[in-house]
DNA sequence: ACCTGAACACCGTTCAAGT
DNA sequence: ACCTGAACACCGTTCAAGT
């Protein structure tokens, strides 16, 4: 991401975790998460599959690390962990406890979820490596001390606000690796489009007496037109969600 | 699922899909979805790994035929598809239009997705192929039509009903790939109950003073303790969430 | 001390040979 | 016509050999 990275053979200089970290994903970006393969990834770098194995213990290590640095991103969005400087206004951290009405608290939390999840839209592929690896690096815990914070502000109990945020976080998860426009091996955009007509073609042609309201649907299931309102709207329906007082 | 599957060298006489994808089942929940490959599924049944290649063209067809064999199973749930003969009342099929409040309608939508994560619960690890396929095949195609049917009498227009229902049932999956005792390759109780005592104590040994929330919801994080409330209760979140009017 | 090539035990899949 | 074994092009990973 930050520099082109060693191309045809490759200058084997600067190989360290980030720079493989960074050629991976853009392995998987570019040919999904399959092909991200030891010795791919060493080609790629010009060297020895086996000099991969000084960075990374094993292909699982080198997986965590993606799913980590995907995570990391979100340590450059607005005030996370303590030192943003956002939009959003700095001051309103004790405020809206308990409301169920949209108060100030509310923005924050609406606010953070999005900042999450437009670092997982960066990368789809990997979205669900950085789900499994919230708990297991600093900039992932990060991400769920502060949805835990503006939980507890609206008079969740910590044992409510745990479970909250997991719902809230898989859920963000779950948004992105089921975003409608979604093509394994899309590379360019000419192959997403015919992706995307054949997949509204195979709905239109089924059996309208069984499936009526799924053809009604097939528009909105083959392709998703509008990414922002998506994620806007599936974010309002859990923070919405979230906000429901649970029998007990 | 049905009979046991052939041991040892195994007789060869009953190789057809359903049994090949009951023992790919088999293999994927005592092992994970890595364990099921073309030549131990072959090995599995006493016959040569190209035998596959009669009953699927590769394995991406294998991995089809597991995911649209899981949404099968919600066809011996409560009624789904239209010949159903459960608990619920029959007759509420049109009632509750429009309803915000919690009506006859809403029960049916809950215990619709209950049912679903019921299915999806069963085979964990099959619960993301099962998602891919969830429009690729009749079974899956009549639990979205289903749904579709519940939002449809709760006032939703089709558009909006379509990315509800994508919403939901994305939702669900992540319920399930997310919930909190998951581990990957835990065989017996045993290893299962080692791996939550060590994500606990690697929780709670965390800086307090950067994540005092996270130490706090150790116990939440490091393992699920009621699964099924866990299940309710997100299921009703998510509902919540689906009913609220978005602003356009 | 470090990186490497060869080797091992696996993959999915092709293909020509066997019955 | 069907199933098979050998083969091919890949894997992740181990290990002893090179510099």
């Amino acid at each position: 991401m930050t520099t082109s990275p060693s191309q045809g053979r490759g200058r084997r200089v600067g190989l360290s975790r980030p720079v493989l970290v960074a050629g991976a994903t853009e392995l998987a970006d570019a040919e999904g998460l399959d092909a991200v393969t030891i010795r791919r990834l060493a080609q790629r770098h010009g060297v020895s599959p086996m000099a991969i194995y000084a960075h990374f213990s094993d292909k699982e290590a080198l997986f965590d690390a993606l799913g980590d640095a995907v995570l990391a991103q979100t340590g450059a969005l607005e005030g996370l962990g303590g030192g943003g400087h956002e939009d959003g206004s700095p001051g309103e951290r004790r405020a809206g406890l308990g409301g169920g009405s949209l108060g100030a608290g509310e923005r924050g939390l609406e606010d953070l979820l999005t900042g999450f999840v437009t670092v997982l839209r960066a990368h789809p592929v990997l979205a669900p490596l950085a789900a499994r690896r919230i708990l297991d690096c600093d900039a992932g815990r990060d991400v769920v001390e502060s949805v835990l914070t503006r939980l507890g502000e609206e008079g969740h109990t910590p044992r409510e606000a745990a479970a909250a945020s997991q719902f809230l976080l898989n859920a963000l998860v779950a948004l992105v690796t089921g975003e409608p426009g979604r093509t394994a091996g899309a590379d360019d955009e000419q192959a997403h489009a015919q992706a995307v007509r054949e997949r509204r073609a195979r709905l239109l042609a089924l059996d309208p007496a069984r499936h009526p309201l799924v053809i009604a649907a097939a528009d909105v299931f083959a392709d998703c037109a509008d990414p922002e309102t998506y994620y806007a709207d599936g974010i309002r329906r859990l923070v919405a969600g979230v906000r429901v007082k649970l029998a007990r």
